[in-house]
DNA sequence: TGTACATCAGTGAACGCGCGTTCACTGATGTAC
DNA sequence: TGTACATCAGTGAACGCGCGTTCACTGATGTAC
């Protein structure tokens, strides 16, 4: 039953996809390799021809994940660079959307598995630090790119907003998650708060910094 | 071997209060009944004299940790309202702190177990919108002490600013977890760059808003 | 190009282990008289 | 206030189950000649 070489990268990347989408929804510690490898259309006992453990998985996965994102993010910015970025509106939108606390299995790796990152190891958390970067260097460079001029110079300035932005985005959407079903409306609001906080704050630019959210 | 009824309820709570620790560490599925009950120097069995199952424990593990922290953050808060507070900046100082950071077991259950929250249960999730509410209230009642006038009557405001603020300093701590093991740099940089983001605009009041952070 | 053999991605049974939960039992506490 | 009995927070063995991992085996692919 030998495969070709090309057929069982292709296996071997669609189990990370689906481990993604299952980890996403049920925590790491909610999938076991069994449910795993049958969800993705194999008997378990082929997962140790691929990986060398669950974790060596789990670190794959997150980096994965991160990295399909990011290169959607980053595409997406780079698609208006010049003009006055509504992509970037249009990213903190959809992040911070009810569809998107809803759609666990396919959202963003960070809201979903961050605090478990925590608890794994160093491996696991490279790739997290590694797609962690790379997604606040894309922020970075979308912040720094429309406002050259008007930022006077600064140039951590970018970065600073990109961590603080990213940091806004993964509480945000966690602690709607954490009640969605309990307390909807607080969900909702949660959301809905931190939209109009960054969206507003950025649409009034740097004239009068925080003001009045309706 | 029957105890006292105040002993009994004195070894209930203790036995929630370990098994806080224990899950903000390891998480809940990273804990089970038997090391839990040897943690709080009981035999396992006993379990199911106090809870129906594990979820409820859970409830109520959350519920308390919660509470407990709440209760201590409106002491401070209350200890000196009236004038403008440097107990909320302490407050955020301390939360956004390495030493929180490296403190997952004493530190706040919703930096540790939001997004476990995410996937448990309704009565889960119900003690977590609890807890959030009451962390909301107590936030927004310190916005709206000192500056009653100039916020200009706007009552939500206040609340506005409460549910980004712990927006922020959950995504933040949870953030610089994920990465510390393996980027120690990155994760201090996190928690650095929201402290000044959110302590800077605090000092520079309403008046400038978003400004210069060093 | 054709043949012989090593490789390896699959299968499915099995391993030991720890999980959440249940059970019969103990004996001091709480309660009814 | 004293006695008799029900209650229940403990103990520790046991339940079935699913976990991560290992294994012998299969057979088409890849490779050496």
């Amino acid at each position: 039953m030998r495969l070709t070489k090309a057929q069982a990268a292709e296996n071997r990347q669609h189990i990370i996809d689906t481990a993604g989408h299952l980890f996403r929804e049920h925590g790491v510690d909610g999938v076991g390799i069994a449910d795993l490898m049958k969800a993705a259309g194999f008997t378990h006992g082929g997962f140790y021809n691929h990986f060398p453990s669950k974790e060596a998985l789990v670190a794959e996965v997150a980096l994965s994940g991160l990295q399909q994102k990011n290169v959607m993010l980053a595409q997406a910015l780079r698609d208006e660079a010049g003009c006055d970025s509504t992509a970037l509106a249009q990213f903190i939108g959809e992040y911070l959307s009810s569809a998107h606390r809803e759609n666990r299995a396919g959202g963003c790796t960070l809201a979903s598995l961050a605090c478990d990152a925590a608890r794994q190891g160093k491996q696991v958390q490279g790739s997290f630090a590694h797609g962690i970067e790379e997604k606040l260097d894309i922020l970075t460079a979308s912040f720094e790119k429309p406002h050259a001029e008007r930022q006077g110079g600064r140039p951590s300035c970018a970065r600073v907003r990109a961590i603080h932005l990213l940091s806004v985005l993964v509480g945000a959407v966690m602690l709607a998650r954490a009640v969605a079903d309990a307390n909807p409306a607080l969900s909702d609001e949660i959301l809905q708060v931190n939209r109009r906080q960054l969206l507003g704050q950025r649409k009034q630019g740097r004239r009068a910094g925080r003001g009045r959210h309706s």
